[in-house]
DNA sequence: CAGCATCCTACCTGATACTG
DNA sequence: CAGTATCAGGTAGGATGCTG
């Protein structure tokens, strides 16, 4: 059977929130790789989510259905969600940003204090 | 001599507010794609951004020399914005971000309809 | 279990007018 | 030319509490 989603899944890496390239909501590409390997329900995605409340995740599953990328279904007693196959095929652009942010996320928060400290200098003055 | 940009550089394409995948906030992806050949003065970018206030094209801009993407340099009597090479970098991500977006615009739109016309009868119910 | 209802805040974006 | 100042609207995101 699959593995339970690890509440610790996305502690480390993706702060999405940070990064300049954003697929869809605050949360959509969390979620697209919640489902990478196979259908999950709700309950299963507010583990790794867990720090996004059920309203927002369920804004988030929304949209991502509503793009004909994710499928909702009721398979009682249980709601399903899975990837379309087009929402599979965003794992591939995803991969690449998420290359591009590994290989330069230092550069970018570099630059960001930098800028930050210059600035804040600036005012000083 | 580099070409001016042309007035109608998007026009037809990129759509970005539709699409899920975004670089930045709104019109990052367009300005760094301005600057793909070499540097801009702010007046060249406001020709292909003509729908953009100053403000807003300028905190775009902060925004992305923020981020180290873009260099600002006062090259006296002119502004230059160019692209880092850090900024040059993202134009991989993009090119494929692009490339998904071609491949599936059209379900994209053809799912969203489908979704909201769904959704419109239901309500109406 | 899988949400919805309400309320609220912050940010993003823009229109308009003005300036060193 | 390359912006800034001010004001305003809309939307995204979230806190909290409740429900079939």
């Amino acid at each position: 059977m699959r593995q339970p989603l690890p509440a610790d899944m996305f502690d480390e890496l993706c702060p999405s929130s940070l990064n300049p390239i954003r697929f869809g909501d605050k949360w959509a590409a969390l979620v697209i790789r919640c489902l990478e390997h196979g259908p999950r329900r709700f309950s299963e995605l507010r583990v790794p989510l867990r720090r996004v409340t059920p309203k927002v995740l369920t804004q988030s599953l929304r949209s991502l259905e509503r793009d004909g990328l994710v499928r909702r279904t009721v398979r009682t007693p249980h709601v399903e969600y899975e990837l379309t196959p087009v929402g599979r095929s965003m794992l591939e652009p995803m991969a690449v940003a998420c290359a591009w942010a590994e290989r330069h996320w230092d550069e970018l928060l570099d630059a960001r204090e930098s800028y930050d400290n210059a600035n804040r200098l600036d005012r000083a003055r």
